[in-house]
DNA sequence: GTAATTTGACCGAG
DNA sequence: CTCGGTCAAATTAC
């Protein structure tokens, strides 16, 4: 019943609440690597532990059947098909929201594949700082889309850690604006992270300075510029600019939208 | 020299 | 069949 009206503001709190933790930990977790990997260690578990209940949190708000008791969701590929139109002009999120502003979930009852493997999603526009390194192990063009996907596995998934994630970046220029683009123009592309499996590898390696892939140099090139706020900002975090992006950093507090959603 | 990325081939699911 | 995810050899970066 009240799923229409306080559902979507609790549920825009709690993605708040996310996106804050997760600039956090992106600030915190590059300055960790060098402390100790103990304290490393457990402030990465703790943020994933936070994220996990929040990202549980704006599941069950999704869900809005509470009912069922664990629904894990789960489904191998997240394939969204573009059912009439979807000209790729709007996003997950617009398509979120209209789902939310959706009286009547969706008749179509969620039928789960035979995987447990649980896969979170996330927009954001620093896919890194997850506190993880990553080995690209393939890059695929998804029809439909203008950028390939590129396919990462934890660079110690063969010994301990057997996470994935996906990297795809949304569409950010050609048509016309979509979003996101500051009050100063830059134009902050958005990526599409897609979380597989858990991490088990040791935390500490903790660093996520690289840029991996081709999908990332327009985000350090975005941050050249310099505006007065901005350039105050980063004058003030300038020690640590050899661990981190600041200018992706940047782009995170300007534009403060994360999305993490159970698929 | 090692190690990571690139790229097409391969394969399974729908 | 197509589509998307993975593999693996070649290439590049370090």
């Amino acid at each position: 019943m009240d799923h229409s009206g306080h559902g979507a503001e609790i549920e825009a709190l709690l993605r708040q609440q996310q996106e804050l933790v997760t600039q956090l930990r992106a600030l915190i977790l590059p300055q960790l690597h060098s402390v100790d990997s103990g304290s490393a260690e457990l402030a990465l578990q703790l943020f994933h532990d936070v994220i996990g209940c929040n990202t549980s949190l704006v599941s069950k708000l999704f869900s809005a059947g509470h009912g069922a008791a664990a629904v894990p969701v789960d489904d191998k590929s997240l394939v969204r098909k573009n059912s009439t139109s979807t000209t790729t002009k709007d996003d997950g999120i617009n398509e979120r929201l209209e789902k939310l502003a959706m009286p009547s979930r969706s008749a179509g009852r969620k039928r789960r594949r035979n995987d447990g493997k649980r896969s979170r999603s996330l927009v954001t526009n620093v896919p890194d700082y997850d506190g993880h390194q990553w080995r690209k192990y393939g890059q695929k063009n998804i029809n439909g889309s203008q950028h390939a996907r590129s396919y990462y596995r934890c660079t110690y998934t063969e010994r301990n850690c057997s996470a994935t994630k996906t990297i795809q970046q949304q569409d950010k220029d050609g048509g016309s604006a979509n979003y996101s683009t500051d009050a100063n123009g830059d134009e902050a592309a958005k990526y599409t992270v897609v979380y597989y499996g858990d991490h088990t590898c040791k935390a500490s390696e903790i660093i996520s300075n690289n840029n991996t892939s081709d999908c990332l140099p327009d985000l350090v090139d975005t941050g050249c510029r310099t505006s007065g706020k901005t350039a105050r900002l980063t004058a003030d975090i300038t020690e640590w600019e050899t661990e981190l992006d600041v200018p992706a950093l940047l782009e995170v507090f300007n534009n403060s939208l994360l999305d993490w959603e159970m698929i």
